[in-house]
DNA sequence: TGTGCGATCCACT
DNA sequence: GTGGATCGCACAC
């Protein structure tokens, strides 16, 4: 597989989240560890925008999403449910909130090291198919986040070597959130084996904010 | 300062 | 398909 070197122009990351989101599709995601070099594809991806209730920055800004507040093209690594992080990328101009989740990637480069990462005895392809799950495979934690993702060596993104043809997009609304789920803003790669699994792509009927318990 | 919940994952049924 | 794990963060008091 051709691996681009060519990094984002700071432009593309002060779009919409919706439109970066889609775009970033068949990136690839850098992480230098130990001197190794890591990288993965990206094959699926969420929008979270400005008004969008399911959104961190919803409530304002906050220590912890002071990033997404920032100029686009950042790293924003939040924790949660008290074991897991997630890798976003800081969208949009400086002021305006909006991310997007990466979900899911497809092991590149690397893939040894991604294994001793996580559990043994899984297949390569639940190495990276989940939020979590690719945090633990790049080794990403709190202390990668706010990483300028354009000029950093240890963690940055080059382009697909190939745009990825609109008809291999695939778009659903959104997985794991309990308000504003009617929002179309997830996007896949068609067919790839590394994304997570998700629900169809129409919810099946419109449920009311849930409340866990 | 205290309390409740969450953009998840995985073992178990 | 279901429920438990587990802790940082936001917000109420």
């Amino acid at each position: 597989m051709k691996i681009s070197s060519k990094r984002f122009p700071h432009a593309f990351f002060r779009q919409s989240s919706t439109i970066v989101a889609k775009d970033i599709l068949g990136a690839y995601v850098h992480r230098v560890l130990d001197g190794k070099e890591l990288i993965g594809k990206i094959v699926e991806t969420e929008a979270y925008c400005v008004g969008d209730e399911a959104c961190h920055a919803y409530r304002g800004k906050t220590p912890r999403n002071a990033v997404m507040f920032g100029e686009g093209g950042f790293s924003y690594i939040y924790f949660t449910y008290g074991m897991h992080h997630c890798f976003n990328i800081a969208a949009n101009e400086e002021g305006v909130a909006e991310a997007v989740l990466v979900r899911a990637i497809e092991p590149v480069k690397g893939v040894e090291t991604m294994r001793s990462l996580r559990p043994k005895g899984i297949l390569d392809r639940e190495l990276t198919n989940g939020p979590g799950k690719l945090c633990q495979a790049l080794s990403l934690t709190r202390n990668e986040n706010a990483i300028d993702l354009i000029e950093s060596d240890m963690l940055f993104l080059t382009q697909a070597a190939k745009p990825i043809p609109a008809n291999h997009i695939g778009v659903s609304t959104r997985i794991g959130i309990h308000v504003a789920q009617e929002h179309p803003w997830r996007f896949f790669i068609k067919e790839n084996d590394y994304v997570s699994r998700g629900k169809p792509s129409v919810p099946s009927k419109p449920v009311a904010a849930r409340r866990r318990k």
